[in-house]
DNA sequence: AACTTTTTTGTACGGTCGTTCAATACCGCG
DNA sequence: CGCGGTATTGAACGACCGTACAAAAAAGTT
């Protein structure tokens, strides 16, 4: 029987358990700010529990994208099929979605949610400890849609769509963060308000097309296009770190 | 005479060499990967020389951002330049500019690079240490730019504007930190080139227009608010903390 | 000169950090 | 049952943290 399945009926998962613990305390206050011994009070294990199944701190962090990473790939099936026939006017619009989109869901999910807060901090934060993880987990998903939007707007160098790409990078990323919102709209807007997406989107496509040199004028308007299906969370090996 | 002027002419002063050693490895690691030590050893001085002139951690955190606070003026008196007669269709885009041109000016001069660095890393990231900063110094200057938008926006809602300038402020302070997009443009942008000053004026502009409720090509009436006087901001002492 | 005030420094305190490790409990399997 | 391997635990290690403090040095004042 495996192993995994058996300890799950029994009892708690408790190494799952650290991972979501450890999620959740990086998300809501940084890296530096949050130690070992708190991620294992929250987790309701021993301390040592931790470094058994992680080892060092910066493995449980990496741990939490990697477990992340396989969501990676729903996300590029999303955008390759935004990214068909570049040449129809929404194909931008369809692109622009597919980036969006993913990530808003995730952070209005219960599952995801700390998890989008995290990315949206660490990625924008560019610590060194984030680094690594950004290299190898978000630099590919990064050229791959810089690829496409580039194949939407044919008339700009891929450099000047790197730009744009930044640009909306910034946005999306601030708009996962920011709690500041409510302050500022004086308490109409709330953070996770779902509505605000298209309006991203609608941001985002509309910079990108004044941003960069536009080609002959398309239709814009507005579609709704089919979004990717909520990420899945299966189960990490269950083993303890090597 | 003058005691400030009476050190600095005999002798560095070790206050202020704190203060931009501080403020420069704020920026590179963040607050809770730098210890004070680190400071001291950066600026040259004993250790407690450091807690004598601006006590805890946290003190010296504040203190970086409230030294720039006098700049502060200068960017809202640029704003209120930026946004007379909001009936000109280039209102808009003066305004933008002058949300975006003195903060890439900052990160372009040798002063203001790190205090740049720290204000996109810090902003974004909504630590715990950053939030009281953010609220003294951040807060006034974001209404009265959302003021400014809403007021050459006019058919837009207030809260409208305010989602636009989340936005707006993501792009921007992403591009105060990004270092990835060297990489992924592939080693032809840099990440302090000032000519992406321009193209990120016409994306936040490109983008307001997109994604808010677009008004009629004409003008409309000409109704001016009276705007209120800037934020006054009196010199820090210059003696040790109280 | 003597005296006050400010600036500077070495040192050390109590506390918390990440990590390690030997010892114990639990498990399936023979 | 006993046995081997995995899971779990409490305790402690050395290192470093932020902060405090008394003493010394320098500067200012009379």
């Amino acid at each position: 029987m495996d192993a995994a399945a058996t300890r799950s009926a029994q009892r708690p998962d408790r190494q799952q358990a650290i991972l979501l613990a450890a999620e959740k305390l990086f998300a809501q206050r940084g890296y530096h700010a949050v130690t070992i011994r708190q991620i294992a009070e929250a987790a309701g294990v021993p301390l040592a529990l931790v470094g058994y199944y992680y080892g060092p701190k910066q493995a449980l962090f990496h741990a939490i994208f990697a477990h992340w990473n396989q969501t990676v790939e729903e996300r590029l099936a999303a955008l390759e099929a935004a990214s068909r026939n570049p040449t129809d006017p929404d194909a931008l619009t369809r692109i622009v979605e597919a980036f969006v989109g993913p990530v808003i869901k995730l952070r209005a999910s219960a599952e995801g949610r700390h998890y989008a807060q995290l990315v949206g901090r660490e990625l924008a934060y560019g610590s060194q400890e984030a680094d690594r993880a950004l290299r190898e987990f978000f630099d590919p998903m990064a050229h791959r849609f810089i690829d496409a939007l580039h194949r939407a707007l044919p008339h700009a160098t891929r450099a000047d769509v790197a730009w744009g790409y930044q640009f909306a990078l910034g946005a999306l990323l601030h708009h996962l963060v920011d709690e500041r919102i409510a302050r500022l709209s004086l308490q109409v807007n709330q953070p996770g308000d779902p509505a605000a997406s298209e309006r991203l989107v609608r941001f985002i496509v509309g910079g990108l097309r004044a941003a960069l040199p536009a080609p002959s004028r398309g239709a814009s308007r507005a579609s709704a296009a089919p979004a990717a299906s909520p990420t899945r969370c299966a189960t990490p090996t269950n083993r303890r770190h090597k």
